[in-house]
DNA sequence: TAGATTGTTAATCGATTAACAATC
DNA sequence: TAGATTGTTAATCGATTAACAATC
């Protein structure tokens, strides 16, 4: 790297060849968001300890994701946010455009059509699709919906690289299918399946199901922690109280569906 | 552990006091839906292996996420199905009702309100609320939306400990900030924003654009490899046709901003 | 220069996984 | 018993973090 003058844009200036940590990757778009906040905000220059605090993170964590993309901060200084913003926006793939189809207009496919955050960020709906001729045609804030029968050619002719599955957890494994059949790689999953996809195809699921599972996880084990850890005495009420399953085998093994949670799927 | 003859059951089979990592926490909720669905179509006992298949992880990982929760399997014959469900949802604090309050009425908050997923393991939506007097009153599903005003009453007549923010980004805070002080410990934040709360308070966050991201730079690190690493040449021809920002304090800072992808919020 | 802040080192921690003894 | 499968061990890998030399 060259002393004195800086260079223009120096490419050498990122590590050439190294990749990201998964768990760098999943951190830069959350201080892409804060960062443009501050752009927003006029916000020049930035500290890793003030862009660290507004994303929620520890400051060595994040000068060490920095770190990955390269040596584009200032000692002494901080890192100056129109740069930056470049530097995570071109290490994320996000200098491009990325054409998106959302299978799937129910309630959560119009959510998605309507949410913003969609085009402020290179990404855009390149179609929205679903199997119901009564919802065909009509019209989601900007975008129409389509039929699913148009799903391979649209996604040729859009070139599309991402698909987002909204369906019912019925009909993802069979859309998914079709999208990668038609040549999308990238899978963003509402539907609460697990999906299986060849080699290669990267799928990231969303599910508020989950999400809230391991919520109560945590809320159980603080107020377990506020009133101690249960008695002998407690532990044998309860396992008598609420009618436990036996260990398998057991008398009572047939007995015992009505006390499990019922865990269907919707 | 006594042998011989199994005991009704035995709360010492689960290590005491041990904490489930939180790798394993968050994989437990797939495993449930996987374990319900294989319940469902009539089967009594399921491998490591067959669960691990249907969850897309590892056997190994597997056994090692259940080892955690207690010796549920029986060497040579698998894991009663039933059984391990009660096991998982017990370990997740599923065997209690959880009522959640959804702030937000909007697109999103009306897909969260329809949303079967919710019901069907152990979550009630206790309140949905929004501030627009416009909606306050209509049903969404089976559940009437309420004015925010109510929000620390119904958080504390319904003793919740969950909320579900579904607000625009710009209210998140201010709602959080409520709930909290109204008593709920566990967050779900759909609100494109970073929220900060006191120790001792568990947010999740989901955020579609955020999961797009990290989609498009796995799609885009998979097109670079697909067509070589980039020439010296292509380098620079990219960097000079893009108008690529300079490094900071270059002659051309402040002609960088168009350049940049924009990132402002919706 | 003195003060501030980055980028990196190295120690530590937690998660993953293959292998296999235990045991049904 | 023989075959199958669990639960655990131990090696390995990746992520986190405090500390600090480099340097603006």
């Amino acid at each position: 790297m060259s002393r004195g003058s800086l260079p223009q844009f120096d490419p050498g200036d990122r590590p050439a060849g190294e990749r990201l940590p998964e768990a760098t990757v999943s951190r830069l778009p959350v201080y892409l968001r804060v960062l443009a906040g501050m752009a927003e905000r006029g916000v020049v220059t930035v500290s890793s300890d003030q862009l660290a605090a507004g994303a929620g993170v520890n400051s060595a964590k994040l000068r060490k994701d920095l770190s990955h993309l390269g040596s584009y901060g200032i000692r002494g200084v901080g890192y100056d946010v129109d740069y930056l913003i470049y530097q995570v926006s071109r290490a994320l793939g996000l200098t491009q455009d990325w054409p998106v189809v959302i299978v799937g207009a129910g309630n959560l496919g119009r959510a998605l059509a309507n949410y913003g955050g969609f085009v402020t960020r290179g990404f855009r709906i390149a179609a929205l699709l679903d199997s119901d001729p009564a919802i065909v045609g009509s019209r989601i804030g900007r975008v129409a919906v389509r039929h699913s029968d148009e799903l391979e050619d649209l996604i040729v002719r859009h070139k599309v690289a991402i698909g987002v599955i909204a369906t019912p957890g019925g009909a993802a494994q069979a859309v998914c299918d079709r999208l990668v059949a038609a040549g999308v790689t990238s899978i963003l999953n509402f539907a609460p399946v697990v999906l299986n996809v060849a080699e290669g195809v990267d799928v990231r699921k969303v599910d508020l199901s989950i999400e809230l599972q391991i919520l109560a996880f945590h809320a159980q084990r603080r107020s377990a922690e506020r009133n101690g850890p249960p008695s002998e005495d407690e532990l044998r009420t309860v396992s008598e109280g609420a009618g436990l399953p036996s260990v398998p085998g057991g008398a009572s093994r047939l007995s015992t569906a009505a006390a499990v949670p019922s865990a269907a799927e919707a």
